[in-house]
DNA sequence: TAATTCTCTACCGACAATATCAGTATATACGGA
DNA sequence: TGTGTATATACTGATATAAGTAATAGAGAATTT
């Protein structure tokens, strides 16, 4: 109970950390427009009276202030910069001056501590260059950018993060000494005086110092603080740094920061002797390893016994030894001749191939052996040989035994999972080699269908096309181009180089090879393309993943100085250091991705050079001669398609290769990026710092929108995000493993090639219908067209579901047997999705069967009964109580066995609704009956618990609806509540009294309206469907009542339908409607509404101003949503391919109003999904369970269901207790604070007849048309004199009159009309948001008892 | 200026009307005087001799001069009045009482109210046997059957490709034979659809046109800027070819409305793939500056490679924008022989739908 | 300003149009002073 | 060496593309008068 207050407490804190301190600094100082409001009441009045003939406060000149003048002349100047289009060699900092100041114009309100530099464009830009020039040593170049940043930077803080990349990079170099170093500062401060060095740069110097071995003369030259201080940045001195450092004797304890304070012992202690390093406790020590990885610097210092071996030699040994080994690993390619992928499998090798070379690794061989050797050991040969390390993991008796076998398995882990991020590339191209040489012994090359062969071919005949393209960009880069000696077509060419080159250079030519390859294989009808992809996907997405690459591999060259001649303790080196990313990354404005431009320059030069020379064998029959005829084409081609009329560049792959892929004999390789973890995730402890080992990631999904960004960062800053990120690491920490068995019968069901449940048949060659004459009249054509488009359509659709299905079985078939984990991020609403594409437990019906917890946990009473609903749950059967679903299991227990030991034959579990998740769950049930008491059963499978309608269930919480929260189960009852029953019947009932007046559409429909036909659109409702979207909904669902030609007719009966649901939903939810309706208003109002200190640069449209605020607010536990809906504007980027239309995310773009007012009610009711589900996560970590959830369906072990289900049920309440829609206008209104907003108002209210007064005036005096954009001016000045210090301004101010003024107090609501009303005016009032509607009467702490709130 | 064409009957129904506003989003040429010239131009009573057998079909009429004026001019057997609009055919109905008072009908108009846009309406008209046209050999223009159209609404431009399309199929009403299509289109279409090769608006359609018909602008309107030359939107070419009759702006109402009247008269045209040869056309134009060769490999991967060699040098090198029609066919010829041409699915521009499930 | 025509119509995960041409602005070349 | 003009190049903005309007209604935005 306690506790849960003190949580509660701490969540309140964090939603007030948004606004604070900062309001205060904004544009406005103190005195804000309400209180100006109040004084000027009974003013104004005075002014608007018959007597104010002059409306300027009564002199007949503007007052001091002269604001006609300034109107008139108004002249804006925008801020702008061109250096963002620049390829590296164009930039020189003596010319590239922006012009235009970098002030901070913020985003949608300047009252967020968010950030906003007009070239911010540029900046990211010339960041990628720096780092990129820097990577190639090219100091030259890079200490150009260097200077050129310079001028762009909002404050001399930003720079100095850059200048410390480069002194690190320059000064890493051996021939550079200290004194360069300084050398280089000084010169710097010469230039820009304003240049402050910060501890980074210390450390840098440091570095170098230890290296010099004077580091103790820099040293005593500091204060102590910023010793402390800089001695944080490990990532900079290293860990031999810090060895040295900790050894040197003058170097004193008080130097020394408290998190690295017992790594300075050991390395005190470690000089005295040695013997303490191998003390006996070592594996208390390992075991806290897993939950110490949360917080590293925690754990208790020891060391490790297991640590002998340098690990770099086990890195670059491991692929050419694991290469042998992968004919005798090679597990289960003959049961599933469909998945056998070579990229996967060389993923397994990677993942096998680690055994011999690492201590890590032999300690846990080590341990498998001597449990096999155990008596009754059920451990075999077979098992070990296989790693199937989840069956050696179950049949461990002790819980010690366990225990220490996770701890092994984790530190093994640890290293493959390395190599997986680091060397995973590598490993798939050794694999092709291996099978393509494996062919060429056979000399079966021609009749292979196998792929793998092929990719070695395309390889070998890209990578010299590659390296000689590198080649060039590395003259360019190096400046060893002489334009002169070039034709003019070679210079185009070199100058279109010179804007990927810099980063073309940073990659091997292998990995270029071998990803763009893998990315083009994985994007095979994606995009809503058959056979192929939009071309510009594919740039951007080799762009990406070799952007994705490079920076894992940069951090790990990064972590191996940080360790890299030590020899002892690396591994309690690396505990304490952490596996922290770059530090310094956290302070810069913008993360520094290469950025679109960039990734389709670099994936149109190597996807050209692919089509270049990837060719696939053909063969046909000469019709007269009969001869067979085989020859090799291009793989793939470029071409176009119209989309709805509208050109897209496609990539379409060969008819050939599209049959080598999808076939059942052929799998696709997989890129071995983002795949499942081997070990839990790093914790979130930052915006971008967590998950993967290496690959970096952003805790929030965020597409082209830099403003989300900004918020995003400053939250984290401010540390607001860590609730948030406890839970989400709770989810990253769960362990799953394949369900082997399940995925043994997919498997088998794969393999025949048929259609089987979610497995699409493999079709060769579609049946057309009966081709008709040449002749035939225009409708049958058009419907011969039809039918043809339809078949085609649904074997493409076929082909690519195939294709989607085999990726995820790849994937799951390399890790059978394994521990993973997945590592989770964000939304922007903050719903948490797994950061591993394709297989995850997000998955559909098929997918999520192959899931089971790592752990396993012994069923007792209440998780057998547990398990028996979610199979009852599963198999459809979840509209009665609880109690008479595990009946309906009971009673049918022999099938549920029967299932489960024949599977293939046996066809009960085939008729359930999600039938491959009841196999599973029949699986675990016949395993735990074959105990002699199967509540004694250590289950593994994930039981779910799912909100019912779960956006209904909080809009009914919100609106306090009495009978709508019942009908959503947030009402104890006896048995679940069915909502969309509910709706069905209220709808039938109007529909019986319309039939018994006749009227014929309710007599028709009398007799077929089920809860299906209302459902979708009961469910879309909260997601603000149309009544258009509805209507088209019900048609589906009632259209096989009609004939084809009777539409007319079905869109009547729907429409007269649709109605009725609408009405229904509303009176049900007539609380949740009320506040669905509020948020939309609010909304409305806020992307509608004019910000005054946003200057317009665009004078064309002043009448116009444009909108530029988006909705944002606060989640409950800390997390900023921005609505990311702007208009886009599109970029032409020029590649080797074609011209790419790329959004250009940095255009100061107005929002997209209609978006932002629709999708905000559902955005926010997520966002309290979300935010319900984290709290949840959060404390069923603290619980020890294990947790995973799909946004309203929560999942943990079975003997754990009732107490999580306490748990959402508490959270919920708690979550609900506050107030939030009142949180939320608050905070808008602090946000929105003096903005304005545009309305209509009748033409003959009194309110529109003062503001005319005023505009007339204002035009005479100005001597031209008055602008919206002028009264905007205008009214910002006010504001401005208001709020200013000086008296005689704020008295200025008040006499003023503007076209606000003088309606700011008139009440004008009742004479809003709509803006297509004709007899109405646009006026600008402030913006202010509508009363919270009144809450229903229902009591949230009723929830506390409802069992099927989530069941 | 005589207006010969004018039926003197209809003068006072005119009269009775007045200009009229409703267009119905179609645009039409309202002036007698104008209209007897395009008349006069396109010499109908040479090429229909016998027109007092024939019939009119006459699709989307609206307020209905030009059409009154094609009748008295060829006083045909049957002139029908294809018109879905509710208003335009009360008015019609209206206006051929007024006639049956004054000339009996003579004029023979009738008028069938259901939509020009639908193909059923012109299966009813045989199965009614509203009409019974004669089948004409395709070795000459049909001469006792005449279409005409207003397409100057939305939907007009697709609806044209598509009456074209009938024509090399040989059904709808043209089934009869090669049928003479008179059309206003709007300007924008015209300018698109009628040019010759290497003209900048030159597109699909307008090869296809110059493949399967031999089309000629009657008359288009004067070119809004009044600063550019007349016909400024137009291939020069062709408008020396055909030296189009220019419209005042003041004769079309909506006022300023762009239109052009066009006569499309089919070929006789042997059976092609033709989905393979729109493909040809459709893929060639994505890239117009480029020559044929380069532009092959988007059509199928490998055919620059194998298709190359076997186009003339003169071809391969050619911009794509100045092929003619012959050179398509040309080109198509090859393809059509290619063991590896591009499949249904590529040529019906396959793609997915979102498959997933609720 | 007033009247009309056009557009769009369910949230998120998961994004994405391009080629051409005409007209204008800027850069380069060149020639004469 | 500085200036002026002619030509080349770069940049911007407009336009077209597909091709059964699916069905429907009602608000809001965009465009035209």
């Amino acid at each position: 109970m306690l506790k849960g207050a003190i949580r509660r407490q701490r969540i309140r804190a964090c939603l007030s950390g948004f606004h604070g301190p900062n309001v205060r600094a904004a544009v406005y100082r103190s005195k804000r427009y309400s209180a100006t409001a109040a004084t000027s009441t009974s003013t104004s009045t005075t002014h608007s009276g018959p007597g104010a003939t002059t409306l300027f406060g009564g002199g007949s000149s503007l007052f001091q202030y002269p604001l006609i003048e300034e109107l008139k002349s108004r002249n804006l100047a925008e801020s702008k910069s061109s250096i963002h289009e620049k390829s590296f060699d164009q930039i020189d900092p003596s010319t590239d001056i922006p012009s235009g100041s970098s002030t901070n114009l913020g985003w949608s309100s300047s009252y967020d501590p968010v950030v906003r530099s007009p070239f911010a464009k540029d900046e990211l830009h010339l960041n990628s260059l720096l780092e990129a020039m820097l990577t190639s040593k090219n100091f030259n170049r890079a200490q150009n950018v260097l200077h050129t940043l310079y001028s762009l930077l909002m404050s001399p803080d930003t720079f100095v993060y850059s200048l410390n990349r480069y002194l690190e990079a320059w000064g890493a170099e051996e021939t550079v000494s200290l004194e360069d170093m300084e050398g280089l500062l000084k010169d710097m401060n010469k230039r820009y005086p304003s240049l402050r060095r910060n501890n980074r740069t210390y450390a840098i110097l440091l570095a170098k110092a230890i290296d010099e071995h004077v580091h103790m003369d820099l040293i005593r030259a500091l204060p102590r603080k910023t010793v402390r201080d800089m001695l944080t940045y490990v990532d900079v001195i290293g860990g031999d740094g810090l060895n040295t450092l900790f050894s040197t004797q003058e170097f004193t304890q008080d130097y020394v920061p408290d998190e690295l304070m017992e790594l300075f012992h050991l390395v005190r202690r470690e000089t005295v002797t040695d013997e303490d390093l191998h003390s006996p406790s070592a594996s208390s020590i390992v075991s806290a390893s897993a939950s110490a990885s949360a917080s590293p610097l925690s754990s208790p210092l020891s060391s490790s016994p297991l640590s002998s071996s340098p690990s770099s030699a086990s890195l670059s040994s491991s692929i050419t030894s694991s290469k042998e080994t992968i004919p005798t690993l090679d597990k289960d390619s003959e049961d599933l001749l469909s998945v056998d992928s070579f990229g996967m499998q060389a993923i397994r090798s990677t993942l096998l191939g680690l055994q011999a070379e690492s201590s890590e690794s032999a300690k846990l061989m080590e341990l498998i052996e001597e449990l096999k050797s155990e008596p009754d050991s059920i451990i075999d040969h077979l098992l070990v040989q296989k790693r199937d390390y989840f069956a050696i993991y179950r049949s461990l008796k002790t819980p010690e035994q366990k225990k220490k076998f996770n701890e092994l398995l984790e530190l093994h882990n640890r290293e493959r999972e390395r190599e997986l991020e680091i060397r995973g590339v590598d490993a798939a191209r050794e694999k092709w080699k291996h099978e393509y040489e494996e062919l060429i012994k056979r000399g079966a090359m021609q009749v292979s269908r196998n792929l793998n062969p092929l990719l070695y071919q395309w390889y070998s005949a890209l990578l010299p096309y590659v390296v000689e393209e590198q080649r060039l960009c590395i003259d360019l880069v190096n400046g060893d181009v002489n334009y002169d000696e070039l034709t003019a077509e070679e210079a185009t060419q070199m100058k279109k180089r010179a804007h990927y080159a810099p980063y073309f250079v940073l990659i091997k030519p292998e990995n270029l090879s071998v990803i763009t390859i893998l990315e083009l294989l994985r994007l095979n009808s994606v995009g809503g393309i058959a056979d192929g992809m939009r071309s510009t996907r594919a740039m951007v997405s080799v762009g990406k993943a070799l952007e994705l690459d490079y920076k894992a591999q940069e951090l790990c060259k990064t972590e191996r100085k940080k360790y890299s001649k030590l020899t002892k303790n690396q591994q309690d080196w690396k505990r304490y250091l952490g596996t922290r990313k770059d530090s310094e990354k956290k302070d810069s404005i913008v993360d520094n991705e290469w950025g679109s431009v960039v990734y389709s320059k670099l994936g149109g030069i190597l996807l050209a050079l692919l089509l270049h020379v990837a060719k696939v064998p053909v063969s046909y029959k000469d019709e007269a001669t009969g001869e067979k005829h085989s020859m090799e084409l291009p793989a793939i081609n470029l071409t176009y398609q119209y989309l709805s009329g509208q050109k897209v560049g496609v990539l379409r792959f060969h008819k050939s290769l599209v049959r080598m892929m999808g076939g059942n004999e052929i799998a696709n390789s997989v890129l071995p990026q983002l795949l499942p973890m081997l070990v839990e995730p790093r914790p979130w402890t930052a915006f971008n710092d967590g998950g993967y080992l290496y690959t970096p990631n952003q805790v929030i999904r965020i597409k082209d929108s830099p403003e989300t960004f900004a918020y995003l960062k400053a939250a984290s800053d401010r540390k607001n995000l860590d609730l948030v990120y406890d839970g989400l690491n709770v989810l990253g920490s769960t362990a799953w493993t394949v369900n082997k068995r399940v995925f043994e019968v997919i498997g088998h069901y794969w393999n025949t090639g048929e259609e089987f449940i979610d497995i699409p048949p493999i079709v060769e060659e579609p049946q057309m219908p009966p081709s008709i004459p040449h002749n035939a009249e225009p409708m049958e054509k058009f419907e011969y067209q039809k039918q043809v488009r339809k078949i085609l359509n649904e074997t493409a659709a076929l082909k690519s579901q195939r294709c989607d299905i085999n990726y995820k079985l790849e994937i799951a078939r390399g890790f059978l047997g394994e521990k993973m984990y997945f590592p989770h991020n964000l939304d922007f609403r903050g719903r948490a999705y797994p950061i591993s594409p394709h297989f995850n437990h997000l998955g559909n019906d098929l997918t999520r069967s192959l899931f089971l917890f790592w752990e396993g946990k012994e069923l007792g009473v209440e998780g057998l009964r547990w398990v028996k609903i979610h199979l009852s749950n599963v198999f459809g059967i979840d509209k009665v109580s609880l109690d008479e679903r595990e009946a309906f299991i009971n009673k049918n227990l022999d099938h549920v066995f029967a299932s489960a030991r024949d599977p293939l034959n046996y066809d009960w579990w085939k008729k359930a609704d999600k039938p491959w998740q009841a196999l599973a769950c029949c699986f675990e049930l016949e395993e735990a009956y074959q105990l002699e008491d199967p509540t004694k059963y250590n289950s593994h499978i994930p039981i779910h618990q799912d909100g019912s309608c779960n956006g209904l269930q909080h809009y009914a919480a919100l609106g306090g609806d009495i009978e709508g929260a019942k009908q959503v189960n947030l009402t104890p009852a006896d048995k679940p509540q069915d909502v969309y029953q509910y709706v069905c019947n209220l709808v039938q009932k109007t529909v019986d009294k319309d039939a018994a007046d006749g009227n014929e559409i309710a007599i028709f429909l009398q007799d077929k309206l089920t809860r299906k036909v209302v459902k979708q659109t009961v469910m879309t409702n909260v997601y603000g469907v149309t009544f258009v979207g509805a209507v088209a909904q019900i048609e589906k669902q009632l259209a096989q009542y009609f004939n084809k030609d009777e539409d007319d007719k079905l869109a009547q009966h729907a429409r007269y339908l649709t109605g009725l649901v609408f009405q229904s939903i509303r009176e049900l939810f007539e609380g949740a409607h009320a506040i669905q309706d509020w948020l939309g208003e609010a909304a409305k109002r806020i992307s509608k509404s004019i910000r005054i200190d946003y200057e317009e640069s665009t004078a064309n449209n002043s009448n116009k101003p444009s909108h530029m605020s988006s909705v944002i607010w606060t989640t409950p536990l800390g997390l900023p949503c921005v609505q990311p809906y702007r208009v886009t504007k599109k970029q032409m980027v020029n590649t080797n391919l074609q011209d790419v239309a790329i959004t250009d995310p940095f255009g100061a773009a107005p929002v997209d109003a209609r978006k932002q007012m629709a999708a905000f009610p559902p955005n926010y009711v997520h966002s309290l999904d979300a935010t319900h589900m984290l709290l949840t996560a959060k404390e069923c970590g603290e619980e020890k369970m294990s947790f995973a959830a799909v946004h309203d369906s929560y999942w943990t072990h079975a003997v754990d269901v009732n107490q999580m289900g306490e748990c959402i049920r508490n959270k919920f309440i708690s979550l609900h207790s506050d107030n939030l829609i009142r949180k939320v206008k608050d905070e808008f209104e602090t946000r929105y604070k003096g903005f304005l907003q545009v309305v209509h108002i009748k033409n003959e209210s009194p309110a529109a007849k003062e503001v005319r007064k005023v505009r007339r005036a204002l035009v005479k005096e100005l001597g031209r048309a008055l602008t919206v954009a002028d009264e905007v001016y205008i009214e910002k000045k006010r504001q401005e004199l208001l709020n200013s210090e000086k008296p005689n301004e704020v008295k200025a101010g008040q006499e003023l009159i503007t076209p606000v003024s003088v309606i700011e107090n008139i009440n004008i609501e009742q004479d809003i009309v709509s803006s297509s009303f004709h007899k109405g005016v646009q006026v600008l009032i402030p913006l202010k948001f509508p009363p919270i509607p009144d809450k229903g009467d229902f009591d949230i702490s009723l929830v506390r008892d409802s069992v099927y709130f989530f069941s | 200026m005589s207006v010969r064409s004018l039926n003197p009957a209809l003068l006072s129904h005119f009269n009775s009307y007045g200009l009229v506003k409703f267009t119905q989003g179609f645009k039409n040429v309202m002036q007698p005087v104008i209209l007897q010239k395009i008349i006069d131009k396109l010499d109908l009573k040479s090429k229909y001799p016998e027109s007092s057998s024939m019939d009119i079909i006459d699709i989307f009429p609206g307020y209905g001069i030009f059409s009154s004026m094609i009748n008295y001019e060829l006083k045909p057997k049957h002139h029908l009045l294809i018109e879905g609009n509710k208003d335009s055919a009360a008015m019609w109905k209206e206006r051929i009482s007024h006639l049956e008072n004054k000339s009996f009908n003579s004029e023979h108009f009738e008028v069938v109210n259901k939509s020009g846009y639908s193909w059923t309406t012109y299966d009813d008209l045989t199965k009614e046997k509203i009409i019974n046209p004669t089948f004409q050999s395709f070795d000459k223009p049909h001469d006792q059957l005449l279409i005409v159209g207003n397409l100057t609404s939305n939907f007009g431009e697709s609806l044209f490709t598509q009456w074209v399309m009938c024509s090399y199929y040989r059904n709808w009403l043209h089934k009869y034979g090669k049928v003479r299509m008179l059309v206003l289109i709007p300007q924008e279409s015209a300018s698109k659809f009628i040019t010759m090769s290497g003209y900048s608006k030159r597109n699909k359609s307008a090869c296809k046109l110059e493949i399967l018909t031999n089309t000629k602008l009657i008359a288009i309107t004067e070119h809004k800027d009044r600063s550019k030359p007349q016909g400024a939107s137009y291939d020069p070419r062709v408008l020396i070819r055909d030296q189009p009759l220019i419209l005042p702006n003041s004769s079309v109402i909506p006022s300023g409305g762009q239109v052009a009247l066009v006569e499309v008269v089919p070929k006789n045209i042997p059976e092609l793939d033709m989905a393979l040869l729109e493909y040809i056309i459709q893929l060639f134009m994505y890239k117009s500056t480029m020559p044929v060769d380069y532009m092959l490999e988007y059509i199928s991967p490998g055919a620059r490679e194998q298709l190359g060699p076997k186009l003339p040098a003169h071809l391969r090198t050619k911009q794509v924008k100045l092929l003619t029609g012959e050179d398509y066919l040309e080109i198509y010829n090859v393809f059509n022989a290619w063991p590896f041409k591009p499949t249904l699915q590529e040529t019906m521009g396959i793609t997915l739908e979102d498959t997933r499930e609720l």
